[in-house]
DNA sequence: CTTGACTCCGTACTTATATACGGAGATTAC
DNA sequence: GTAATCTCCGTATATAAGTACGGAGTCAAG
């Protein structure tokens, strides 16, 4: 069933606002549809999914340059060009989740230690995140 | 050692620019130097430290706010109040974490399905914008 | 002592990603 | 048929995190 959107009705299926869908007919990210009527836009069910994916790169990392460059391109080329972005980002998020575990390992010490002697001591994370920098001011 | 830095050399040393400094000065991130002499802010290296530690989180995904957070669990506190924070800010970390999962999730999902496709010369995600439904959880 | 680099300050501008506003016309619900 | 809602448009505002500008004072090198 090929239904037929409004604007707002496309923005409510995509759970985004009407004004962001305006914003990226500008930006390019959607292309300016038809207006058979007194100049209303009208959608199809396409434009829902173009936008659920907008959304979802972007949850991803993405930002909306990377996915117009995404969204213009097709064939063989692009699947190697999104596997490598990807890669590139999933390598990134590795990085950070390490890190974010570290910084996790240290917290929970420092509550711990909080929780059974009531000593008072300089945070560990920032030591930790700090290469080299000395415990004491800052 | 305790080298006294102007903005500039403090700006160079910690590889941003001297606006960024007045800039983090303004929002609260770094303490109002001392001016000894004819109003020239006068730094030092845990400044340098300080902002390292700034631009290290950020990386991570935390907000200056956060950050801001983060370094008040530094430095002598009460113990309760320390504990609290560090409380806090762990959740924080475990929220960061448990995001950062869910979409490596999604990118290794992302690069599996491009790889699996990569012969027939067509990207699944590009395609499935094209026409159809989307992959499921990309 | 002159020249160029550095610092001061407040304010304005920038980029990315939207949101909001205002007023006119169209559509829909009751 | 009238009120509420929707759509149109261009422009303005919001937020985060800076970055740039302009003019005046100051410092360091040649």
């Amino acid at each position: 069933m090929k239904s037929r959107l409004t604007i707002g009705k496309l923005a409510e299926a995509a759970g985004v606002g009407v004004e962001t869908v305006r914003f990226y007919q500008r930006s390019g990210l959607l292309a300016e549809p038809a207006r058979p009527f007194k100049g209303y836009r009208e959608y199809s069910q396409a434009d829902v999914r173009r936008i659920l994916f907008i959304k979802r790169a972007q949850t991803l990392g993405f930002n909306l340059g990377n996915i117009m460059g995404l969204l213009k391109l097709d064939g063989p080329q692009a699947c190697s060009l999104t596997h490598d972005l990807a890669v590139n980002k999933l390598h990134l998020v590795e990085g950070k989740i390490t890190e974010l575990r570290s910084i996790r390992r240290a917290l929970k010490q420092m509550v711990r230690q909080c929780e059974l002697d009531h000593e008072t001591g300089t945070c560990p994370i920032i030591h930790a995140l700090v290469e080299g920098s000395m415990p004491g001011e800052f």
